[in-house]
DNA sequence: CATGAATGAGGTTTCATTCAT
DNA sequence: GATGAATGAAACCTCATTCAT
């Protein structure tokens, strides 16, 4: 087999890759072995091994590839044109849409991320650290517009608004797995329906007046 | 109950749950041997076994723990002659609060315990389940009353609301630890503060008005 | 099997490396497995752990011992009382004695030990230059009083002369290995007749006259 | 001989087994993978097989050109119309020439192969011995002119003489690879010049007369 | 009852060898 | 003929569990 073209090898590689992140999303690191992954992947257990040196390096390239193509992106690309609250809704709506669509694999992987790079002196957390900055940024130049349009009151800090509904949106995604996977997608309507509710209400006046 | 005092024996089974405990927390359950268990509880390795038929219902016992005594019942003990708005307000203090004094630990088992609950066949997904009914329950409850009250908008599917907030506050312990333990404090003070600014925009009219 | 006394562990302990260096002997470290080792002293692979951290540990623990004990205290205790060069005729036969009645295994193991010490970046290399080193002061001092008893030449450097009757007794000893077990007992009388004749010879004037 | 002449196909067999050579002298048979020595003869690993049916024929080979070409040869080639004496002495030289020239790559190699001839079934034992006992012709045909010469006492069994001299210098090369390569020469210079010192007492009267 | 030494299944990894390209 | 990806049989090692003491 030998002389198999790069994009044959690469093509392989991803294979595997995506063997690991099925087996990965279901039954979380330590109850995946590199024989299952092997089986998934349809080659043999020692296989593996040309195109990964080991397990901890096929954990870190799912979890790199989890962090990668990141939200912040995602964030930049939703309705750049569209008032700033319009885009918050509109980014919501987007989140809601694709966790949809991966029957809530993203979710998993997204939460499995986050725990990698908690308490772990894996070289995981700066990854996650720096994706999650780079999303705050985002997100906070939409909130500030927001703030400068008058959309969202300015008593707000920007960047403490953000954190948090970046907070929710996972905690909406966690929350809503939890009630099982038949019922994802009535728990995600609810819960997002809430929180767009709620950011229609981050104008300035709101509770001024009262 | 031979020569040993049942006291004696439910303390043993104590030690060991607790010894446990702090070892799953800080490592997760899979990079915590039995051995390490002991070591922790001070006893050896073989007598965990008088006391658990295994390390998996070990793990239940612990997963067990952190889901009983339920936030639903310290729902209902915060605040309860309170008006609903406020005892909601009272409620995310008491959660801050318990985070911050257990270094964040409280946050992990809670996040271990949801992840326990999803997409495995365990018995601990039922439990779990009731455990965050009874909750929703105690929500709800406050809930309505701050919508007969006038407090907050009746238009709020009251269910969808509190699922929502308990997911948000879930999603800002996440992302609290997310920033290290040092900046824990300080980053739950802050995501906890835009919950609070924004449940007091619960009310009615807020936007109806526009 | 708990509360075994300290000496039986200790037993334990010398019957896996007795049962290693046993394998070592007629096979080398890299054809011996863990497994065999374990088979040979009854035991189960993974018992082996509980008294040696792995494979390279209980390797090192065979290198020691080989080293150990050391043929330098050999040396000072043959004949201390004997005229120089009776000594060191003495230390010959010791010598040859000892590897008759060992079948030859004290030949391999020594020359293991060698081997291990050479282009090795192992901590072995230092144990063996010590031991050589000790053997040698025990030679040169040997030899510095024969000389000054007229019953060796003192043009011999004295450190030269310990190195090259000791690397001569090593040669042999290998040599005589080579020709197979069953000629072991004749080769080495052969061999050390040579040797001790010529200890007979290094005496001064021999070639001086000439 | 298809498209490739029969030169190029020896050339590539040589080839492997220079860089099989240059492996196993610096980290032993079983440190050695069939990779390695695939790269560092600049071939793929399948091709090794067109070549050597195994690892172990790989290993014979190399064995066998370590014996092979053989120290007999070398005996007689050196100084043959010198008288005896001068050319023992003249053989230990060129011994030491030798080794200090490669490095001691030739001690090892030479160590290498006794081990290999030493308790095991393989068929190069045979091989090995057959090669000592050339060398130990070629010895003793300059030991026994140097007896009807008057330059060596002729109470020394010839046969018995000549392999103690071989064990005198393999166990040389053995013992000043040991101090380590800065200290070859300095070592080697230092044994020598004892043995060829002792050379020159094997004279008839050299203890007769005392 | 507790102990902790032993078991043995199972996990990760290596590497000689094969064979489709 | 050469290539080098794949195989699969071990090898080393870990650890939940058992059971003689």
């Amino acid at each position: 087999m030998a002389r198999v073209t790069q994009a044959h090898l690469d093509a392989r590689r991803e294979d595997i890759l995506e063997a690991a992140q099925n087996l990965f999303l279901n039954r979380g690191f330590n109850n995946v072995t590199m024989q299952d992954i092997a089986t998934e992947a349809g080659i043999s257990a020692g296989a593996i091994y040309r195109y990964y040196p080991g397990k901890d390096e096929l954990v870190h390239a799912y979890l790199e590839r989890c962090v990668g193509g990141g939200p912040a992106a995602l964030v930049r690309e939703i309705a750049p044109e569209a008032p700033p609250l319009k885009r918050l809704i509109a980014i919501a709506s987007a989140v809601q849409g694709m966790w949809l669509e991966s029957s809530g694999d993203q979710i998993i992987s997204d939460i499995q991320t986050k725990m990698a790079g908690i308490r772990q002196p894996d070289d995981i957390g700066p990854m996650v650290r720096d994706a999650r900055e780079q999303l705050f940024d985002a997100l906070i130049e939409i909130i500030e517009a927001g703030q400068r349009a008058g959309e969202i009151d300015p008593k707000f800090n920007a960047r403490a608004l953000a954190m948090s509904l970046n907070a929710w949106v996972a905690g909406i995604g966690v929350e809503a797995l939890e009630s099982g996977e038949e019922q994802l997608e009535e728990q995600l309507e609810q819960m997002f329906g809430v929180l767009i509710e709620i950011l229609n209400r981050l104008g300035p006046a709101a509770d001024g007046a009262a």
